[in-house]
DNA sequence: GGGCCAATACTG
DNA sequence: CAGTAT
DNA sequence: GCCC
């Protein structure tokens, strides 16, 4: 019948065909890039083995497969591959993929890179950028060739994403130093570790204060901090001695609430929030609610049971905010209730 | 057919 | 302003 | 690309 082909390895095909269409052309393929991300997002969290569902004729069902993505993932089961895919790989050099993954490049300057300087490879982009080759480029400097370098070196030191526990650790140590600042209201986790992942890419940190200022300085100079990513006056990020970012941000406290939603995510979740606001005519940032009407009437959110209240929903908790249903699920009054330590009984 | 989520910081 | 990142 |  079909190929032996896991959910995974397909997700991974969509995932290369979007990276090789950024190279191509990111802005035109614009919309079919996050199309075909979706599909790869959704095929890992899937539950059923495609193949089944191929089998049943029930591919459109799963969220974001259309017609052609159905065809194409129809494709790679009889044939374990996809001539989308193998016209792209003639036209852009596959070792381009990895050179995206490098913090300071994106496709402009990976096509830039293989183009001026024949670059098809990290090891070949590494090589350059020490030669000083990169700086001579339209566009380039001594700052972001030195940049490059360093995101080669973390590249290295780590490849695959944290243990949860592993990152709590870290984050709570962090996350008491602020805590424990003169003016910081309040210092929460957010990201995929307030969502209780079981492993996370970086820590997301917020703090509620009026005076941004000193407290960022605190956090880029926190021992555990070995080098600075970047310092703002309302967003840092560093990387620690795990080799974990983290990225700290400051809001007001009365935007408190929106700004934890908006990055405790996940994206998908908070994509769909904003089209719930949209629906209501407002438009929802990290600030605010903020009305369409052209009033620039502003709603603000000091918590997030507000954020979900004025979107008609009860409070989704973290665990739950991964646009697996759960909209849907507040909507009806259905949430599951989640097992808590405190449930348990010894 | 036409829309598709939003805003800000940094570098050159 | 363009490109990248979050 | 998908979806309304």
């Amino acid at each position: 019948m079909f190929r032996m082909i896991s959910n995974r390895q397909i997700a991974d095909a969509f995932d290369l065909l979007a990276d090789l269409l950024r190279l191509k052309d990111a802005e035109g393929y614009r919309f079919e890039i996050i199309a075909y991300q979706r599909v790869a997002e959704a095929l890992r969290e899937l539950p059923r083995d495609v193949r089944a569902l191929a089998a049943e004729g029930r591919l459109q069902e799963i969220d974001g497969v259309g017609k052609a993505i159905a065809a194409k993932i129809l494709e790679l089961l009889e044939h374990g591959t996809l001539r989308l895919l193998e016209e792209l790989k003639a036209e852009v050099p596959q070792g381009l993929v990895d050179v995206l993954r490098v913090n300071g490049v994106g496709p402009k300057r990976a096509m830039l890179f293989y183009q001026q300087l024949g670059i098809t490879s990290v090891a070949e982009l590494e090589a350059a950028a020490r030669e000083g080759k990169l700086r001579t480029l339209p566009g380039m400097g001594a700052k972001s060739e030195q940049k490059i370098l360093e995101s080669i070196a973390a590249l290295a030191r780590r490849t695959t994403r944290a243990r949860a526990d592993i990152a709590l650790q870290a984050a709570e140590r962090i996350l008491r130093a602020l805590q424990a600042l003169p003016n910081v209201l309040r210092a929460e986790i957010a990201g995929s570790l307030r969502r209780g992942r079981a492993t996370i890419g970086d820590i997301d940190l917020l703090v509620a204060t009026h005076t941004p200022a000193p407290i960022m300085d605190a956090f880029v100079n926190h021992p555990d901090v070995v080098r600075v990513l970047a310092q703002g006056e309302t967003k840092s990020s560093v990387e620690l001695l795990s080799g974990l970012q983290c990225d700290l941000r400051a809001v007001p406290p009365e935007r408190f609430g929106t700004a934890l939603s908006y990055f405790t995510g996940s994206q998908a979740h908070n994509i769909r929030l904003r089209e719930l606001a949209l629906q209501r005519g407002l438009s929802l940032n990290e600030w605010a609610f903020t009305a369409t009407d052209g009033s620039g009437r502003e709603i603000l959110c000091a918590s997030e049971e507000e954020v979900y209240a004025q979107l008609d929903l009860p409070y989704i908790p973290p665990e739950l905010r991964e646009d697996r249903g759960e909209i849907e699920a507040a909507q009806a009054n259905a949430l599951p209730n989640l097992i808590e330590i405190s449930h348990i009984r010894a």
